[in-house]
DNA sequence: TGCGATTTGTCCGTATGTATT
DNA sequence: TAATACATACGGACAAATCGC
């Protein structure tokens, strides 16, 4: 691939909406959405208002907003006059995660199935080059995002926003737990060609066999996570700052 | 159930998870939430904050989160500097919408359909029962909450809090929408009897059959909706206050 | 083109409610 | 029971952006 960039937003099938013009509470948000979803802020740790605004030197106004929004995003829980926290996940989370995503996929293959041109089939070939050679390079933490970034092509290709939005609340979840398990057991370590079937399959002419590859494709990984689950991390995850 | 209310939140197979402790961007929200979804603000309505927070006797600052909250909810469009406004929804946004849905509930229904006990049985039929009666009373408002309700009891069932989450937000759109067109076109008027082949196979054996009835009655419900889109409306929905 | 009105964005200081110790 | 830490909320002020004239 020639752009140098693996994770620049160019999908081609895709308009862009919307550009947010910069207020502070977008920005916050962004922020503490990026540090949140890379494990900088580990899950369950406690975000505290009035630290938060000086170390982004703002006042609390914007920052609490940004906070709802994460909040209502899912990435943080908030206990009236208590504290906010980041979420952490339960094995029962991860299970639902897994199911709805099987489920959100398929359809999403449905909708865009007829609309895949030489566009979709190229960006496609360029994501899963992007992901082999994240995962080629050891660097485990742009395998994460190159994966999200794969598996996002076909919601982009489906056209459908609110299917859109769906897929990005709960691609956030996914990014979380990802990074979280990153953290606490080593390596997450997808086989570098475990998306080749996939791959093949969205290029292929067979959407049964489509949505067969995704249910056993992500039964897999289900079932590889939920393994790694039931052993006790190896080292505490350190606080955050 | 010998519980009197029909709205009230007691669903068996679903536990309570928190007791929103009274904040004033919780009790705004809510009551904002209300109003856009009975139509009190119509689509298009612009929200002011400074009339909201004269309104309802806070400050902008608690306001300001509520109004952050339902944009985040999709109830609301915020353009900075500009203004923040009721969404108004497409014939699109409609159609993905109800395709959303099938795609939910069929999901919901493989979740749930093992864990259907008598207590569930029992609340179908209740709340097919509440409905038929909010239908022969011609009480739209409480017919749409009363279908909303029926729907929602099969996710409550599936035990899937991710998917309550997803349908909650799709519920808030569905709700908007039928408020909306009902105000537009008159009478929504689902037939009496419409969902009585949905409840007979939701309580049944056949989960293919509960699927498909799935897929067909969203599928007219949906044809039904956009024929009234392709009419203009009779008369023209006035401001909000 | 500019100008003013409107609305949102942001900040600060302060007071109060809540939970934890 | 008191003290502390924190979230919640208020009110006023100004800056910034947008839109209509």
């Amino acid at each position: 691939m020639s752009t140098p960039s693996a994770l620049s937003p160019n999908p081609s099938p895709v308009r862009v909406q919307r550009v947010p013009k910069s207020t502070f509470r977008h920005h916050i948000a962004e922020r503490l959405r990026a540090a949140i979803l890379e494990g900088e802020l580990a899950p369950g740790a406690q975000l505290v208002e009035s630290a938060l605004a000086a170390q982004f030197d703002v006042s609390r106004g914007p920052l609490r907003e940004a906070l709802r929004q994460l909040v209502e995003e899912g990435l943080l829980v908030t206990v009236p006059y208590t504290g906010t926290h980041v979420i952490s996940l339960s094995v029962d989370d991860v299970r639902e995660i897994y199911s709805m995503r099987i489920t959100l996929e398929r359809f999403a293959f449905e909708q865009a199935w007829d609309k895949r041109d030489d566009a979709f089939r190229r960006e496609l070939l360029r994501r899963n080059a992007a992901l082999t050679a994240c995962i080629d390079a050891r660097d485990d933490a742009a395998s994460i995002l190159a994966e999200l970034d794969l598996h996002g092509l076909v919601y982009e290709a489906s056209g459908h926003r609110l299917l859109q939005r769906t897929w990005h609340s709960l691609r956030g979840r996914l990014q979380l737990y990802w990074a979280a398990h990153h953290r606490a057991h080593g390596t997450r370590g997808p086989r570098r060609d475990s998306h080749d079937s996939y791959v093949q399959a969205a290029l292929g002419d067979d959407l049964q066999a489509m949505l067969a590859e995704i249910s056993t494709h992500m039964g897999r990984g289900a079932q590889q996570t939920e393994l790694f689950l039931s052993t006790p991390p190896t080292s505490p995850p350190g606080a955050a700052s």
